[in-house]
RNA sequence: GGCCCCGUAGCCAAGUGGUAAGGCAGAGGUCUGCAAAACCUCCAUCACCAGUUCAAAUCUGGUCGGGGCCUCCA
């Protein structure tokens, strides 16, 4: 079984194929960095953490470049409000997205790069444009002529006529189809600008990825990739802009993932349901929320509410419970030298699952079935004397942990972050740990003595108040739900 | 109007030709002083209609319902 992915390009799923062998460039649309990130950012920047985390599982070495466009109408827009410069405001938000991305438990890609650092590179794309006939200079403008390139809406596979009859020309613009896009914008007075052949002016956007994509990872690449709402016009205009230029295939697989919805709504900030990832953050673990993004297959929409992210700490619980019961059970066996392939079947399942166009839903379904497994193990009886089952248990908590590292879950100590999660929790209730550890030992006390209606009743009042006791060999334990 | 996607159990969600993963919730059971947790068992014929096929949730056509893109957007 190999790699298979869905390629809008094709509208199909492909086998995977480098154009190196073992070797994967792969360019995601970064941000426009002008505000702060929501959750939309989140998962197609956790979509994409996890693909180039998987591909590296797979053993390729990937390049993975990953923009910061901060040059741009909005930002300029932006900035010119705050009364600062686009720099300044750029670079604020440079340090947010990477603080967001850090906080989100997303590894960093191979490079980085700034538009406004490619500013050579994009004056020289445009160029060649200009040279190959395929743009235009009017008034300080270089514009793209979309009739010039015949595939041009093939990624987006739209119709150019009906596509016309809604474009406009904007105020100010010089095109000569309404279709048509700018490469190069005429500096307007107080904008940041760049000397060009065409007087000074700064990037239109769309070329900035071309360049920057060329740039690392040569003229034709792997993977591009970013949400669905980029295929047009970004990423068509990308493609007639890179291979227009450089008359090479652009990227081969073109990847995008869903929307986030919220309360089944378009998530917009007319319907104020915008939320950041610093808003999610302050109610939710990182973990959590990236687990949650991945029980979807990153094509399909997910709705973002209240409900589903904490069905989704519920499900992270239960393998952060799994694998300290393990790692418990583990502590007081004795070292089997028996070998078992229950790890390495349950890594053929998660595989199976990632191979077909990165189905993280699916993994993590198998990944519950090892849980499962690890639970019925640790609890039945004889476990410790029975070198098989510790091997088996030792072999599935391994592969939870290898398998987890490849979706960026299961990072941390279980028992730690399971008493994170319960004192944040505990907030919610009105008691503190304090009088939750008194009540218990208030209830052992009554317990010694028999007194079950007393030690009844202490258990009752904590559950009502969402704190649940739980009775093991160990003594009693806690937890909120 | 054009293009595209979706409609799977109470909820979330995989599955795109061979008689429906997984999680949550629910029911019964094991365990427990009783519970909880955990484990075991049970719980859907896939919006609707008509076709194709030996065989369809999965293909085709239609109906109903929901959504997206076409302007900035992850």
């Amino acid at each position: 079984m190999s790699l298979r992915v869905y390629n809008t390009l094709s509208g199909r799923k492909e086998e995977f194929q480098p154009l190196q062998p073992g070797k994967v460039g792969m360019y995601i649309c970064g941000v426009t960095v002008y505000d702060y990130c929501h959750i939309g950012h989140a998962r197609a920047n956790i979509v994409f953490d996890i693909i180039y985390r998987y591909l590296r599982y797979l053993g390729y070495e990937v390049n993975y470049v990953r923009n910061y466009t901060d040059v741009d109408d909005k930002i300029i827009k932006r900035a010119n409000e705050r009364g600062i410069s686009s720099r300044e405001l750029a670079e604020e938000f440079i340090r947010a997205f990477d603080e967001d991305m850090d906080s989100l438990g997303l590894l960093p890609p191979t490079r980085q790069p700034k538009a406004t650092e490619h500013i050579d590179q994009v004056i020289g794309l445009v160029q060649r444009l200009v040279d190959r006939g395929l743009a235009y200079a009017a008034n300080g403008d270089v514009y793209f002529a979309v009739e010039k390139f015949p595939d041009y809406l093939k990624l987006s596979k739209r119709n150019m006529d009906e596509m016309r009859s809604g474009a406009r020309i904007a105020p100010g613009e010089h095109k000569r189809n309404p279709m048509d896009f700018a490469l190069w914008k005429a500096a307007k007075p107080g904008e940041p600008s760049w000397d060009s052949p065409w007087g000074p002016g700064r990037p239109g956007w769309h070329i900035e990825c071309s360049a920057m994509s060329m740039a690392y990872l040569g003229e034709s690449f792997d993977i591009h990739g970013g949400g669905k709402d980029l295929v047009f016009p970004h990423h068509e205009n990308e493609i007639a802009q890179s291979e227009g230029a450089t008359c090479q295939p652009y990227a081969k697989y073109w990847l995008h993932n869903g929307f986030v919805n919220v309360n089944q709504e378009k998530m917009s900030k007319s319907l104020g349901n915008f939320f950041t990832i610093r808003d999610i953050l302050q109610t939710y673990d990182a973990e959590v929320l990236r687990f949650f993004i991945l029980t979807a297959h990153y094509r399909s929409p997910i709705d973002f509410s209240d409900q589903n992210l904490q069905e989704a700490q519920v499900g992270l619980s239960r393998f952060y419970e799994g694998l300290q019961s393990a790692a418990e059970a583990l502590d007081a066996s004795p070292d089997s030298s028996a070998e078992s392939k229950e790890g390495a079947d349950l890594e053929a399942r998660f595989r199976e699952a990632m191979d077909d166009d990165f189905n993280t839903a699916a993994a993590i379904g198998h990944l519950f079935e090892g849980v499962r497994t690890i639970n019925r193990l640790v609890t039945e009886k004889g476990f410790r004397k029975s070198p098989d089952k510790i091997a088996a248990v030792r072999e599935l908590r391994a592969a939870l942990l290898r398998l987890g590292d490849v979706l960026g879950l299961f990072g941390s100590e279980p028992a730690e972050w399971l008493q994170r999660l319960n004192l944040a929790l505990l907030k919610n209730t009105g008691l503190t740990e304090a009088d939750v550890q008194q009540a218990i030992e208030e209830r052992q006390a009554a317990r010694r003595d028999k007194d079950f209606a007393r030690s009844d009743r202490i258990r009752d009042e904590l559950a009502a108040k969402g704190v649940q006791l739980l009775d093991g060999p160990q003594g009693t334990t806690w937890k909120v739900r």
